[in-house]
DNA sequence: CTGAAAGCGCTTACAG
DNA sequence: CTGAAAGCGCTTACAG
């Protein structure tokens, strides 16, 4: 609470201002009508099966209408827990983070957590700024999506006493929990679908920062060409920022290449973005002249013209399994959680068997 | 923290337990090793100007060494503000919120500021659960985006001694700030602009469980019409749900009339993008055939095919604005503050003159 | 079943 | 410039 007062002009509508103390209610003013000890007070608003029945009914009726609200700050001086958790996140504006944030969010709620968001914008620094404020605030567990932290910063996070659980973390780490996406896994299969439709030059347009997500998803490409006999062609490959500005840039370089790619498979959905207004904007067509994979299944995506085909990372689940690996931790369990969440292909119109045969 | 322990098997790295307390260092234990008074300690952590230079560096250096971190709750109990606020969401996916959500954390964090984040999804009961959760936080201030709860609720937000602000909030309501797109006139430009181009039968395809920001969307679309002496046709209104499913829907009932519409305005990008891909399904093309005008303009809008002709919502400023707002509050200011956003048109290639005269 | 007491980790008058 | 004391609003042994 704000010093009383800072309502000005909107105390219109307000009760008589004898109902509403300027502190909130505590626990000892709610004794004090019960007639009763604070403690009791206390027991009977956590239902405690250890007062009567009458009173505990009689007390939270009290409580009920003097608007008590317990403080959550005192009680976690004293439990040791403060009933919440930090997600740090390179960006929330990121349509991939939200959906991620969004099953962290429902699953802590559904444990009565309230979560902490703070974002890094992907500086290493901040990351780590961020990440002592939630240790300040005595957060239970701490979650940070696809961390910049690198392996100098780990023994940092590490020594907090706070569990820590890295989602598509960018850099290995055996000190945390982490939940990942398999990369290699996924982009084997994407490639290797390209290559069923026909395709033999396919490039792949990475991400520069991308990190271990990067040079995982290029690994995949890697094994599914050479599983496939292909020999591998350095030109093929360019890189982007994972967003579509970038991307354009990549993909011109792709297209101005003496033999073209007839298939671009994409570190993202947003690079993808990118990668088809710089085909469309050169008059090519996709799939019929080219064609193009993304990763991630982006909520828009399946509403792209045309719909986008692309690796389906679960990011609301993924939240979720985030969260319940802290809910895990917090339990006692004390095994190293690493969970890989298998990428599935989504077929949809964005790619097609080449022109001609090569 | 919780109980120590809980990391089990990844303790391999730790430093000697000895150096690592189980509880984290208080200010006592920084006492005790400096041979002062806690409340020294305590001074000297805030470099307060009464403690001597000598000190207040020697401690400081001392709870560095220790890796002390300040207890946020023990802080604020005495405070009586916990430097937090709560956002709450009517859904973090949704890449508007996403954006607003970005700069309100960006302007917090530039405060010192914490945030908190909770869905709702846009249920009005879920939207007070949070907020009383809030409560108890003893958060310093929450903005509410989009919120749905309806003027029976609004007494209860306000009766907490929380300041309130409200953005694009859903119900008008005479007891909290807020900070508003201002969309009456947005959509009368929009329109407008369609008007220019030519187009005399122009669909409306709003959102039926859009409330106040539907309702003004639609008055600045009838006005505009008004304002060409064009005759209103109430069969060129149709209604989604704000996202691409529902406007699909809503565009094929539009199609199908004897006489469509030469141009749809929608609620927002999301509509557009079902809009859009209900004109393509038909064979038609976009703006050839069809014009489509959206609001909001997603970080997406431009990289689609077309790229989206819309209406700019400012979300990250929005997001900025509400969070200086809940500063200038917080500063004593006891104005009521109800700021009005104005959308700009951005023009794309969506929408272009109707192919023939009507 | 209820109460008195101690304590969680801070801040802040009040003395010195 | 520094310290002792009180208190923020809770929870939790410990008695009764």
């Amino acid at each position: 609470m704000r010093q009383p007062g800072s309502f000005g002009t909107l105390v219109t509508d307000r009760r008589p201002s004898s109902s509403i103390p300027a502190k909130p209610a505590s626990i000892k003013d709610i004794a004090r009508i019960a007639g009763v000890a604070h403690s009791t007070v206390s027991r009977a608003l956590r239902n405690s099966p250890v007062v009567s029945r009458e009173t505990v009914e009689r007390i939270q009726r009290i409580a009920g209408e003097a608007g008590y609200r317990t403080s959550a700050a005192a009680r976690s001086l004293v439990t040791r827990r403060s009933d919440t958790i930090g997600v740090v996140v390179t960006n929330i504006a990121d349509p991939f983070v939200a959906g991620v944030v969004s099953g962290i969010e429902e699953t802590a709620d559904r444990h009565g957590l309230s979560v902490f968001l703070a974002n890094s914008n992907a500086e290493p620094e901040r990351e780590l700024r961020v990440a002592r404020k939630f240790e300040e605030r005595r957060v239970d567990g701490i979650i940070v999506t696809a961390s910049r932290v690198g392996d100098q910063y780990v023994p940092l996070l590490t020594h907090m006493q706070v569990p820590i659980v890295l989602l598509n973390n960018q850099h290995p780490s055996q000190f945390a929990h982490s939940v990942m996406i398999a990369n290699t896994q996924a982009s084997l299969d994407a490639t290797r679908y390209l290559m069923a439709l026909g395709h033999r030059r396919i490039a792949y347009l990475g991400d520069r920062q991308g990190y271990q997500s990067d040079t995982e998803r290029y690994a995949g490409y890697r094994s599914a060409l050479k599983e496939a006999g292909l020999r591998f062609e350095p030109r093929l490959v360019a890189h982007g920022d994972g967003k579509p500005e970038g991307a354009e840039k990549a993909a011109a370089e792709l297209l101005a290449l003496p033999q073209p790619p007839t298939a671009i498979f994409c570190y993202n959905d947003m690079s993808a973005l990118g990668a088809m207004r710089q085909i469309r904007s050169r008059g090519l067509a996709i799939p019929a002249d080219i064609s193009v994979v993304g990763f991630d299944d982006l909520y828009i995506s399946q509403y792209l013209n045309p719909p986008l085909t692309t690796v389906r990372q679960p990011m609301r689940q993924m939240g979720n399994l985030a969260m319940e690996t802290l809910l895990q931790i917090f339990a006692g369990c004390g095994l190293r959680h690493d969970i890989k969440v298998p990428g599935e292909l989504i077929v949809r119109a964005s790619a097609a068997p080449p022109k001609e045969k090569q």
